[in-house]
DNA sequence: CGTATAAATGAATAATTATTCGCTTACCTT
DNA sequence: AAGGTAAGCGAATAATTATTCATTTATACG
């Protein structure tokens, strides 16, 4: 018998992602995806039982994702602030790479297509980002307010940087990210 | 003859809003839209030529009344900093208060309905906050850096924030706004 | 008041889109 | 190498949703 294909998960996942970049989640439909991932129509039902299953898989996967790769090279037993530079630059180049993930995780969150399991699923994902915020404040380096407000509001300003960087379609030279990396650490150090 | 009725555009406006920040543009129906606001689904062709009419106009119409409280009670002839903290709390403030606008103008920024048109007047809306920035740069009071770059920056947080704030459904204390702004100052200061 | 005019209605229609299904093709197993 | 099983296909169908339209209702104006 045939089996599965990986990598047509991962096709269908890549196209998907393109269009929603391009086109939004609400102008994206299952015909539009075959077409972008140059499969037929069908065989998006081989891999999965609708657009629903479709979506949420996704999601969790480009969490997983961006989630994933933030604590590469970190090591704690350096002192914080470079340690802390090493995941803020990891999550910053995640997401200049992955733009498309940046902007189908932010249409997704009110979309009527993420069930309630998926989303919690994706708050646990945090955790570790919560810990590294609480630590320097441990250590007295970081601002002793609530961890989460720490932490939206650095996500938050990384975010519109990356999307407003892709609109203007320049490449983030280094003295820029520097220098975004000191508004960072001017807002949160103590 | 009848006359068209302002309050209905209003009513429709309010729909659509209260729905997408529910279930997101990806997830809305004219009929939803009609059914929230109480009224017939052939009526919305009354007010508006379809759906993208809408959606459109309601777009310009959020964009431009986030933008028109900010400098409510801004007199250019007082010092920089508590200036800038009127506008940065009039930006808060409104968009604490009109979160459904918030996740609306998101939302939108993806999304196949949005033309280049209604983009592009957008963009133009922003200007002043361009000009506050730059008047704090040439007190040198903030950061030398792309005045872009750092509105971008304070407006992802700001915005991340609000959605936050939502989510936990929390009210946000003085504290914490005052805490918040700190966060922000901190950031742009030279 | 009465009438003309346009808003308002919501069921009917048109258009779009998700999903199914009968068939073909590929490829794993023996 | 042959058979069997599931992938792959894409046209057909089902479901959903935008839009229209014949009719009713409200109201501005004479």
């Amino acid at each position: 018998m045939k089996l599965k294909d990986d990598r047509k998960v991962e096709l269908i996942y890549q196209a998907a992602l393109k269009l929603v970049a391009r086109k939004g989640l609400a102008g994206i439909t299952m015909g539009d995806i075959s077409r972008e991932a140059g499969i037929a129509t069908g065989t998006l039902y081989v891999y999965f039982t609708g657009k629903d299953e479709l979506i949420n898989a996704l999601f969790a996967c480009s969490r997983a994702n961006s989630v994933q790769v933030a604590f590469r090279g970190y090591d704690a037993s350096q002192p914080f602030k470079p340690g802390f530079r090493t995941v803020w630059m990891n999550i910053l180049r995640y997401k200049l790479q992955h733009f498309e993930e940046v902007v189908f995780l932010e249409q997704c969150f009110h979309s009527p297509y993420i069930t309630a399991e998926t989303r919690e699923k994706a708050r646990e994902l945090a955790t570790p980002f919560y810990d590294l915020i609480e630590r320097g404040q441990q250590e007295q380096l970081i601002k002793q307010a609530d961890t989460s407000l720490l932490l939206t509001f650095i996500m938050g300003a990384l975010n519109e940087l990356v999307k407003q960087t892709h609109y203007s379609n320049e490449t983030l030279s280094k003295r820029k990210i520097d220098l975004t990396f000191e508004l960072c650490w001017d807002a949160l150090k103590a």
